[in-house]
DNA sequence: CGAATTGTTGATTGACGAGTCAATTAACCA
DNA sequence: TGGTTAATTGACTCGTCAATCAACAATTCG
């Protein structure tokens, strides 16, 4: 039933939506569901609970951000594009609109105590790492996966940083600082 | 009145310590009263609301903070060194134990829409970035700015980063990328 | 001492919200 | 068409909690 999958992704991106205008998690289901165009029955309906839906939201989050990347990397050719086009993606504007900003500080509340948010977390970070080594080895050799780990840290600070920096208005300076970060990863000896 | 002053101090260990159980900001006022052997009102009395309450444990987390660093740079001599201590300070026990992960998180939740977070996150932010960039000034000339933007992005990267892997017991892995990460802005040309 | 001031209590209120469920409506199919 | 199943509603329950406030205790001081 095609009719399931369109409410769910109602909801889902009503959740977003609210929570993003909220900033917290402090909705309630039924304000999700009046944005949805749905009755709150229908968001337990088909989530169960409020953090399923939330956790849903999540993963669509991530799927999204996924599909993203594996976009962007077909127009790269050669190892250091392939990397500055996944740091494009990192801030793209897509990541700073919608209550996704909302969503991740959110989501980083909810790791410390919820096993399935945790677990997408670390699958998260285990896969943006290994996106970065892939390519990255070619590059800087028994560097690389410390250099991984660094730029994949600073991607997340920064982020953080520019994400709740009322005054700037695009991520430009955010992504010229990362480019600049990988340029001294790639010339150190 | 020295009884204000403890009391206070206790409502503020309390709230710490209760949100660090819980790991959210949903907890009530009275669970945090009860920790600090107080009655509800008693918090009421002293802070106005819960909001307030919140910040102002936030705000001896950051003055702790302030105080760590201007203690560690006393013992420390020569720019490097100055550089290295306010880094080792960073992932200091104290800020990954007694409920100061989730004060952080939920301060950056809160920061979206309360003006006094945002404006502590600013302070917290400058301040953090012109101490690093005092001393890496006559490291880095020039290059300075830059790179102490990106340093500072780094360690709030990889708090975040470490302070949610449920895998990892000491910070000495993410000081150890810091100080690597800074090595190689040194190193730059 | 007793009066004034300050500190503290905890029961209470009023509002709210997650989750349930019996009832209603729509979709399908023979 | 009627009968069956799936989708959807929204009123309701039950618990919760921020904030208040009237009362009570402790302390200060003339």
């Amino acid at each position: 039933m095609g009719k399931e999958i369109q409410r769910k992704s109602d909801l889902i991106a009503a959740t977003l939506r609210e929570i993003g205008a909220k900033g917290t998690l402090n909705v309630t289901v039924g304000q999700i569901a009046k944005r949805a165009g749905v009755s709150p029955g229908l968001a337990f309906h088909y989530f169960g609970d409020k953090e399923k839906l939330f956790l849903a939201a999540m993963r669509s989050i991530l799927t999204g951000f996924r599909r993203e990347v594996v976009e962007a990397l077909k127009g790269a050719s050669g190892s250091r594009a392939r990397i500055e086009a996944v740091l494009q993606v990192s801030f793209a504007k897509s990541h700073f609109e919608e209550g996704a900003v909302a969503a991740w500080l959110n989501f980083y509340v909810l790791a410390q105590t919820s096993n399935e948010a945790q677990r997408l977390l670390t699958i998260y970070h285990r896969r943006f790492n290994s996106t970065l080594l892939h390519d990255l080895r070619p590059l800087a050799g028994a560097r690389a996966e410390a250099a991984a780990e660094r730029i994949a840290g600073l991607v997340d600070g920064l982020y953080l940083r520019f994400a709740l920096d009322r005054t700037s208005v695009d991520s430009a300076p955010a992504i010229a600082q990362v480019m600049a970060a990988l340029d001294i990863e790639l010339s150190a000896k």
